[in-house]
This record gives structure tokens, sequence and C-alpha cells, in this order.
DNA sequence: CTGAAAGCGCTAACAA
DNA sequence: TTGTTAGCGCTTTCAG
């Protein structure tokens, strides 16, 4: 059957057919021009052969690859420990296969121009028709670079859609101030990154109105290592806070399991809670109250916005479920406060 | 300066350079046929203008699309909670990258038919000229395919790179032995993946020789809840093992925390070894002991093999360590093991 | 309803 | 050394 080796092309399925290039280009597009019997036909003839219709032919015509990019430029042991990375590929996948686009991926390190170049290069050479954008930061150079390109993007989209991070944040740190704790630290995860920042400035929003004080965060970079010092480094100090918000759910994992070598109780001593509710949260123990979030719904809606604009047409915009605080077992009143230091 | 949503076309360089459209392809190859003084010329003029050469024209012409696909048929979550996707593809990236190809990635779910087809249709439309193959299965449909497709793959490398799992596993039951245990029991991952089988396989291997019972295995799916469930059985049975071996950190991680659920101490009612060494093995608590294996090295190997195939060449084989056995606190003399069951 | 021809951007042969 | 031409596989005119 079909393709031992060689391409398959419109000419051979034509000529099997004995018929036209043209009417088997119309007959498989289903344009009119052919007659419904002739039309079978070549399917059948088509689907014999097992023709496809060559991509970089179709490209060069309709001046569209059908193919997406996405340049991440993180360090892989920043998404080794992150269970982000495939629930945003796998939601972004299935929106560019319904839509017959293929997602191109490219994976560097931190280093902007390279960065900058991978972006020239897969849009210059006509490899992709638009970008999915990740890890936006602070006075991004790319935002200029791909306007200046013209090419689409989903740029903004991601924060837009997390809007409702706010909302869930301050939950959590009224949910901790109910509770009646009031030394309240927040580890941040990438300060460079705009997604970071604004979980930030969401705690700090949400405490100073109830008259706490929102001195007390340092930036864990979205690791594991990262989430454990910055954590021993809070507990230290000489007013421990009584519970720890993270912009992450591995930093937080990571900071109760340097509390408990600290001596201290999770959630006895110290309260824990994390963001982006993983599907290893609940698991854990104690396990995590969280702040859920829908990513594989932003990721789709990214994709969907992506692909409208590339082809030029309204979006169908799918359900985002808004952030919510989910409340489990690593969060309690701060009952052992009084007690000097160490347990045991 | 250069692109401002146009596409500039070796046409407009020619033009702008009064030469030849040929020149132009010549003098930006490094072929010879043009002068050192208008290569020079045509060069600065195509910088100006940010020309790239159409990855679609070349693509026609080569018969060659400069891209390698990867097709994954694993449910997110079963991705979610394991790093080795992400180190894995950042280290065939890396390759790909400096041999000028790009990776199009293709995300979907377990039914075979829609994995056949999505290799089908990337080959078929010419998308990629190669592929890169994840969890091969027992009696795996797409070896059939992909040798009639004709299309290159690195099929059979990573068992290959894989093989020194056998000696790190025997290592591993002979660390345990030596501390005493009797009964290790085996929590294997997804039993119709390959590396899964070798895995178990090998414990078998080196339990019979040592007089040990090999019969006391389960199935994890490479999942946290798997991986919990699995050691949950194992430990509640009558003659419960004092140690576990486990396909994956995951499942090692989260059968570490079933265990402690249980009551029993790590390492002190049982003793756990992963498989991996993943970035966070060392900072659980107990640190985990595990084989480590060089996710990255080979990862390089297959890409570089396929490659290396594509084009036709001899492969350049970069070196890939050993899997080794790392020894942490998750192992121990099995000295609670006259206790009756709980501790408190 | 069907066939022939042009052209997308590029490169490999030519001829000048 | 340079310019011209053909053609990769496909779709879209325009004649037949």
């Amino acid at each position: 059957m079909g393709s031992d080796g060689k391409r398959v092309t419109i000419g051979d399925v034509a000529r099997r057919a004995k018929v036209s290039n043209a009417a088997v280009s119309m007959a498989l597009n289903g344009r009119p021009g052919v007659s419904e019997r002739t039309r079978r036909r070549i399917t059948k003839v088509a689907d014999e052969l097992g023709w496809r219709p060559n991509i970089h032919a179709r490209a060069m015509l309709n001046q569209r690859s059908y193919a997406v990019g996405m340049v991440v430029g993180r360090e892989p042991e920043q998404l080794a420990t992150d269970s982000w990375f495939p629930v945003h590929i796998a939601a972004i996948e299935s929106v560019l296969e319904a839509a017959g686009y293929v997602l191109v991926l490219r994976f560097l390190g931190r280093d902007p121009d390279v960065e900058l170049d991978a972006y020239k290069r897969l849009a210059g050479e006509g490899r992709v028709d638009g970008f999915v954008i990740v890890d936006v930061r602070e006075g991004d150079p790319r935002l200029a670079l791909l306007a200046e390109l013209g090419v689409p993007t989903d740029w903004g989209v991601t924060e837009q859609v997390y809007g409702s991070h706010e909302a869930a944040i301050a939950d959590a740190v009224e949910h901790l101030a109910g509770l009646g704790h009031e030394r309240i630290a927040f580890v941040e995860g990438e300060p460079d990154f705009l997604h970071s920042r604004q979980r930030l400035g969401a705690w700090q929003r949400a405490m100073a109105p109830r008259g706490l004080d929102a001195t007390r965060h340092r930036a864990g970079g979205f690791t594991w290592t990262g989430g454990a010092t910055a954590t021993r480094e809070l507990l230290t100090r000489r007013s421990r806070p009584t519970a720890i918000m993270f912009a992450s759910d591995t930093m937080a994992i990571a900071g109760a399991a340097a509390a408990r070598a600290l001596g201290l109780d999770v959630p006895g001593d110290v309260s824990i809670v994390g963001f982006d509710d993983v599907p290893t949260a609940a698991f854990h123990h104690p396990a995590l109250t969280t702040v859920h979030q829908d990513i594989a719904g932003a990721a789709r809606f990214a994709a969907e916005v992506l692909v409208a604009s590339i082809e030029g047409r309204p979006a169908q915009l799918p359900d985002v479920e808004p952030a919510r605080l989910v409340v489990r077992d690593s969060t309690a009143t701060p009952h052992r406060q009084s007690r000097g230091d160490r347990r045991t």
C-alpha cells in the first residue's frame, strides 16, 4: 500500500485517476469544478496511494506554514521541577491540532540575544505563522521585536486571563488573617517575570489594607532549591513569620520541607500556601493549601486567540476557570506561635 | 530596518545589490561563482534587508524540511509529575539546534490510531525528516509503520543507551541485600513501556541469583497516585516488604509519603529506592537513594543518531554516563523489622 | 465539467 | 564571473 519510501505527488494521483492535476486539487479541497462521481473516484485513488498534500508547496502558495512557534528561554532545571510546562503545551497542542497547525518548539537558555535571534529566524524563514509567548518579563525586548516583525502572537492574553489571580491571592491573605496570622511572608518566583511580579503585587495589595506588614518577601526563582533557601532565610529571622505564601507549589513544597528540616511543624508552627495546585499538591503531607489556576484553560484561550489572529477571524474563546483558593491541611491557626523556637 | 511585515525575498536582495537571483544564492550559500567583493556587497545588502532563505522553497528543492518530529502519546498528567520530559526535550533541542533543525512537537492522548495517524501526517506532508521516538511499547505498532514510511528514526537507540540500567539495578538490589533486606518489592511503571519492563526484568534477574523472592511487584503507571497506591498495597500485605524499589523517583517519593501515612518510618520500617535521580531527589526528606541516569546525555545521543541518519553521515556520538546507584538516606538496615506493625 | 499554464521562493544547471 | 532557465508540488486562473 501507498508510500514505500517514495513521495506520492498530486501528479501520481491524477495519472492513476486519469484526470488533470487541477481536478485532483479541486476534488480533494472540496471546491466546485468536478462532478461528484469523479470526486469520489479521485478521493479513492488518493487514499489508495496514501497521498497527502505537501506542506511546503502549500505554504509557498498561501504564504502560510500552518505552524506556530514557541520559544522557551528557561533553564531546563527550572522547568524540570515545574509541572506547568507539559500541561501548558498539551493544552496549546489540542487547539492547534484542531485548527490544523503544529507546534514548533525551541528550547534555549536565558541569553536574550539568542532568544531574539530564534524568533527572528523562525519568523524570517517562514517556518511559523505566529508565536505562543511564555514568561513575559518586565520591559521584555520581545515585544518590540515581534511588533516590528508583524507576526501574530498571543501577547498580553495570559495576563488578561490571569487577572483573577489578584482576587484569589487576596482570598488567601484573608484566609490566613482569619486564622489569626499577622506575620505573613511571601516567596515570589523570578522577579523579572511579569506573572511573578503580579503575584507579589497582589499579595502586597492585599496585605496593606489589612494593616499587615508586606515587607517580608524573598525571591525563590520558581525552583525547588530557591524556594527552600528563601524559606530558610525567612524562618531564621528574628521575627519569624507564622505563615508563608509562595508563588508556586514547587517552592511551597520545598519550603515545607525546609521548615520541617528546621524543626518546625507545618502547619503548627508555620502555615504554607502554594500557587498552581499541581496534581501532587493534594497528596503531599500535609495536603497543600494553594491557589488553583486553570493552566490548561488559559493555554487553550491563548492558543485560540493566536490562531484566530493568524487566520483573521473572530476567536471562539473557551471558558477559563477563575483562580480560586483551595484550603487543605497546610494552613492552620498559629497556635504554637508563643513557643520559643524548636520543637522535639 | 528590514522587514516591516512584508516578506523579503531573494529578488529584493538581488535588485538592491544589482545582481541576479542566482548570484545572491551562490554568495549566501558560500559556493563559488561570485567574486569576493560582490559576495561581501550581497551579504551586506541581505543583512540590511534582514533576508532569510524561505524554508519552504528550500524544502521543496532539497526534499527536506529541516525539522524533526516528536509525537508524545502520554496523558499530560503522566508527564506533569515527571521531570524527565523537559530535560529530554531540552537536550534533543540542543543537538537539533546545532544541526540546523527544529523540533515539531505533537501531543496526544493514548489512542494508538490517533498516534499512528499523527506520524503518517507529519511524514506524509513532508513536515519532518525524521522522528524522535519516546515510550517504546511491547509490540509497538509504530515500528512497522515507520519502517514502511521509510523515515529515519532513533528507534532502538534509547534501549541501547539504557543498557547500563541492568547493572545499576543489580547494584541497588545488592545494596539492599547487603543491608540485610530479604523482602524487597518492586513498583514498576507502565507494563506496556519497554523501558519499564526492562527495569522490572533487571530487578527480577538480580533477585533470583541471590535467592530472593521476586514476586512482590506492582504496576504504578509512573504516576504519583499510582506509585502511592501500589506502595499501600504492598505494605498492607501479610508479609510486608522491608524495602521497595521503584521504576521512577516520582513513584518513589509518592511511595515514601504513602508509607509514612501508614505510620511507617522511612527508612526505619521500609527502605525506598527510586530511579532517575530527579533534581529534587536529594532534597526530599529523607534524601532519596536512587539510580542516577544521564537523561540529557541519552537524549543527545539519540538526537545525534537521528540527525546523522537523516543526513547520511556517520554520527558524532556524545558521551553518555552509565547509570549508577546513588546511596542517600532513604535506605537503611531494617532494624525495626521485628516490631509489630504500627508506630505512633 | 476538464485541461493547460502560471507562479509561490529558491537553487542547480546551463549559456553568455 | 554573470545572467537565464527550469523545476521542486501545489493551487488558481483561464481556455477548451
